[in-house]
DNA sequence: TAAACCCATTGAATAATTTAATGGATTGCC
DNA sequence: GGCAATCCATTAAATTATTCAATGGGTTTA
């Protein structure tokens, strides 16, 4: 029976890197002594050594490794856990790039729907970028994010909502039409307009001209879908965009092709922390959301 | 600032739903009161009801509810990170439908290089049909699983692995060849041979048909498919299958077509639980696994 | 070489937890 | 209706677990 108090102490002083580093900046008073007996304790009780002292320097064993890597996660969301329990629920919620055509016309109709039955809980709708999401859902700074399935995905869990074609988008009459069905390398043979490099559809995109070693040519890369759509339909280049992008609806002259046949589809949805468990509201919201969404048709 | 022991007890009362009863069937010796002032102290600690006695029945509230089913997770866990640590590991791997030809080909290698490093560890590869997969995982039977990604996920991760295309399976010269690009419709006019109800790929496949209201006539459904094989050289239809599936090869007089843009690519990967932590041989099989694989090219 | 730092160890002091006994409330059974 | 059984709450006393304070040994830094 592994004994708490151990793990616990295991845990903080493994986070600190050392006895002492640890029981002075614990949030409780605590003298090193102590800590080091019940870590001793522990190590007793396993009949495996959990850290070894090289110099004066605090090491952890594979074992401790492995054992501060499997308690984490629970001591890390005890705080949250702690706050949701006595009602100082303050809800966050983070949209990331791509996916806020689509989810952000839910949030608003779910919202409504949200504060009747939670009046208290505080709701923030973010746009993030795709870089940056997995990690504010990690620290805890949001409850959970939508954005596009990333390659490695660590501790986290991910649900599809929707998925979304690659298109092309170009003016009017360029000479990328010509062609019955578009390959890679007549893209690659123009100009292009991305999506600035960090973002999900930038590295899916670049990446999948490497693995055909073809070079691109990116004449003009932004955040901002406005200037991508400004700058295709002056004549500077062809974009490569996903179909959930906001057209240019004030002017015309300007088609797209789909080329999910090169690029595949993009697979959006819900991301979520493996080990965090979430509160009752976060649940109540995601469902109400799911539920718009269906309604006005995905 | 959550006290452990307090948060012990409280799962183990809620998940013998009484103080009583957690009391006799705890692992150590332990009363009923002891039990019953450690919650009372957490739900002080916390300033919010944890359950209620309703007549003489134990009732979680809805917070309490909420705590369970936040710590349960990490407590059940206890236990197998504690045989881990003590280095009595067995792996447990499971291998579900649809992954085994691709799959299996990968553990055969792997278990060489694995056992050269874990001599002690035993690794064991089931078959397992999809309906009970993602169960065996969660009740901790088995370390991690492969199969096509559900449409549910709860709380499982689910890391693809590869993907792979919808078949139409039928004997040469039979009138479904006669179509330029097959339609749904064409296919649902003929007899169909298919897995058995519960399979991912069966279910997939009906649910594909009902989107578009269409009816199908199933006339031979097995689990095997070397039957499926059969069946459909004798002439009694044609096979829905997925591109892993075991080609015949000792008979010819068979034709595929690619059906993927009615039914999309079938995704094939790993599932693994979100709230327990692998131990280190898991994840390096998993490693080994997974570099085997490359290297015989997906 | 001295000062600073870090962990281990110890007996004494303290705090936390458990026990045992008992009472109140509810249910089931005759 | 009454009695036995079940279950949780409460209390003071007993016990156990944990911490403290002081000290020593080893290592690094200046």
């Amino acid at each position: 029976m592994l004994n708490l108090r151990q793990l616990e102490y295991f845990y903080y002083v493994a986070k600190h890197g050392g006895f002492t580093h640890a029981a002075r900046q614990l949030p409780f008073p605590i003298q090193q002594p102590a800590l080091s007996i019940r870590v001793k304790a522990l190590e007793n009780n396993l009949q495996v050594k959990l850290y070894q002292i090289v110099g004066r320097k605090f090491q952890l064993t594979p074992s401790g490794e492995y054992l501060f890597g499997a308690v984490k996660p629970f001591f890390e969301s005890l705080d949250t856990l702690e706050r949701h329990l006595r009602g100082e629920t303050h809800g966050r919620l983070i949209v990331a790039e791509a996916a806020p055509m689509l989810i952000l016309k839910g949030h608003r109709a779910a919202l409504l729907q949200f504060r009747e039955r939670y009046p208290d809980v505080q709701i923030s709708v973010l746009e993030r970028n795709w870089t940056n999401l997995l990690e504010h859902v990690s620290e805890g700074a949001v409850d959970f994010a939508f954005g596009s399935a990333p390659e490695a995905r660590g501790n986290f869990s991910f649900e599809e909502w929707t998925e979304t074609d690659y298109l092309l988008f170009y003016p009017e009459g360029h000479a990328i039409a010509k062609e019955e069905r578009v390959a890679l390398e007549d893209i690659a043979a123009h100009p292009l307009i991305l999506l600035e490099r960090g973002t999900a559809d930038r590295q899916h995109i670049e990446h999948t001209f490497e693995k055909e070693n073809l070079p691109i040519n990116v004449v003009f890369e932004t955040s901002s879908y406005t200037l991508i759509n400004e700058t295709v339909l002056n004549g500077a280049g062809i974009a490569i965009v996903n179909a959930l992008w906001p057209r240019p609806e004030t002017r015309s002259g300007w088609r797209t092709i789909n080329i999910s046949h090169l690029f595949g589809k993009k697979r959006i949805g819900l991301f979520r922390r493996n080990d965090i468990y979430l509160p009752p509201y976060a649940n109540d919201y995601l469902t109400m959301l799911r539920e718009t969404l269906m309604t006005q048709e995905m």
